[in-house]
DNA sequence: TCTGGGGTCCTAGGACCC
DNA sequence: TCTGGGGTCCTAGGACCC
């Protein structure tokens, strides 16, 4: 069996921790920017508010019912994320965490206990431990496991967790469900599926393994096979070094400035740096890119885009910084009101047994040392260290809604610049 | 006025090889 | 007009996820 731990409306709950107050309430929390809606209370979805829907859309329903809006307070929802996967690891023999909310339990090889008072137990315990509302799904496959924590939220009888097992049973559902609510079915399949007459997980069981590898490819298969209860999506317990990273944002108002942009490229670049080196890995290319406004279609689309490969690969930000410095100054164009620029690392592989040249030996053993210095300043002093080319301004963006940093209090340190 | 950010995997097609 | 057969590797774009 696999087990999915689910956190209801995580970013709400969050904030509902400390705002008690808010429970039964309508309660949003938005993008960067006080941009879009990416998480809804349950009384908020009832207003017919949608995920992904920006915020001067909605302020009507927003403002006649009252409904309290955040901004997004993201280490906050991390601490939460980390503090509910110590729980799952005490209780399961391996977990996969799969996004900031949600984690799979592999528990193959566990029997003797009762999997659905296992399920309640588990989310009872992460409420009692956390103040989060877990939504515990059990069944043969992972599929199957996110459909089973799905009707936890639909039926709260269910006490937050749902074993799914009996074939009956689970047609009993599938038949109920809608073809779009399954794990891997998207926009474009929904439509193409619903065409032929496929509503339902259950329709989409009934057809044939051939016509789904025809028309679905390989992923098809498996969501197939999944739904059948043949276990087809692999468990993955160790967290594996991402094989690209990005870092970008939209900004509160067009950038027309080189150097104003260059600062915030920067910015992107040491947070790419920071986090090839969390992982310890470096990377041998680079992309940089800098978008116009996209909504302002009456005005000129710029959408600057560069990628390049580095000679060695690498994770100093110094040498990253410079390269993005670079490949901006190729795509900017001048008199262009940039609204999101971003620096994306790629050909990502562990820093242990990297090429280096004869030529590049000494300087990157002195770059090595300084970031590891750098690094261990940032994570374990009360100042932050980084380089000048970021300018002393934050990255231009609106967050009227912040909540404070209730667990997390990394935020407004002394800065110290050098380089 | 105002529109998020960060990922993964798969596939088709092109370039190139013999 | 017509144009072999088989392979590999790379990349861009599609589709999906949270």
């Amino acid at each position: 069996m696999f087990a999915l731990a689910d956190c209801n409306n995580f970013f709400v709950s969050c904030e509902r921790v400390f705002r008690p107050e808010l429970n039964g309430r309508p309660v949003v929390v938005l993008s960067n920017n006080d941009g879009c809606i990416i998480a809804r209370s349950n009384e908020a979805k009832a207003l017919g508010i949608k995920m992904g829907d920006p915020l001067f859309k909605v302020r009507d329903i927003i403002n006649r019912h009252g409904v309290t809006i955040f901004s997004g307070n993201m280490p906050l929802y991390a601490d939460f994320s980390r503090r509910i996967r110590s729980i799952l690891r005490e209780s399961a023999p391996q977990i996969e965490v799969y996004s900031i909310d949600e984690a799979f339990l592999d528990l193959r090889g566990v029997d003797n206990i009762n999997f659905d008072s296992y399920a309640k137990q588990l989310s009872l315990r992460c409420r009692k431990y956390t103040g989060i509302p877990v939504s515990v799904g059990i069944a043969p496959t992972k599929t199957l496991a996110k459909i089973a924590a799905q009707l936890c939220k639909s039926y709260p009888k269910l006490r937050g967790g749902c074993f799914m097992h009996r074939k009956e049973d689970i047609e009993k559902v599938l038949r109920k469900l809608p073809i779009e609510d399954v794990w891997g079915i998207g926009r474009r399949s929904t439509p193409r599926l619903k065409d032929i007459g496929v509503n339902t997980a259950y329709d989409f069981c009934q057809l044939s393994e051939e016509w789904i590898r025809r028309n679905m490819g390989i992923n098809g298969i498996r969501i197939w096979r999944e739904l059948h209860g043949i276990p087809a999506i692999g468990f993955e317990s160790s967290a594996s070094a991402h094989q690209s990273i990005c870092n970008s944002r939209s900004f509160s108002s067009e950038i027309y400035d080189f150097t104003e942009l260059l600062e915030q490229v920067v910015k992107f670049a040491a947070m790419t740096a920071e986090k090839l080196r969390a992982q310890h890995s470096v990377c041998s290319r680079l992309t940089v890119f800098a978008y116009t406004n996209r909504f302002h279609e009456q005005e000129i689309q710029q959408c600057g885009h560069i990628s390049l490969p580095l000679i060695e690969p690498t994770d100093s930000t110094i040498d990253i910084v410079r390269t993005c410095r670079e490949a901006l100054s190729d795509i900017y164009v001048r008199g262009v009101g940039y609204k999101k620029a971003g620096v994306i690392a790629s050909d990502i592989i562990p820093s242990e047994g990297r090429h280096l040249s004869m030529f590049s030996a000494e300087h990157n053993a002195r770059h090595s040392r300084l970031m590891q210095t750098i690094d261990k300043i940032n994570s374990t002093t009360e100042c932050h260290i980084s380089v000048a080319s970021q300018g002393m301004n934050a990255i231009k963006a609106n967050s009227l809604h912040r909540s404070p940093h209730y667990t997390t209090s990394w935020e407004e340190l002394p800065v110290v610049k050098i380089l």
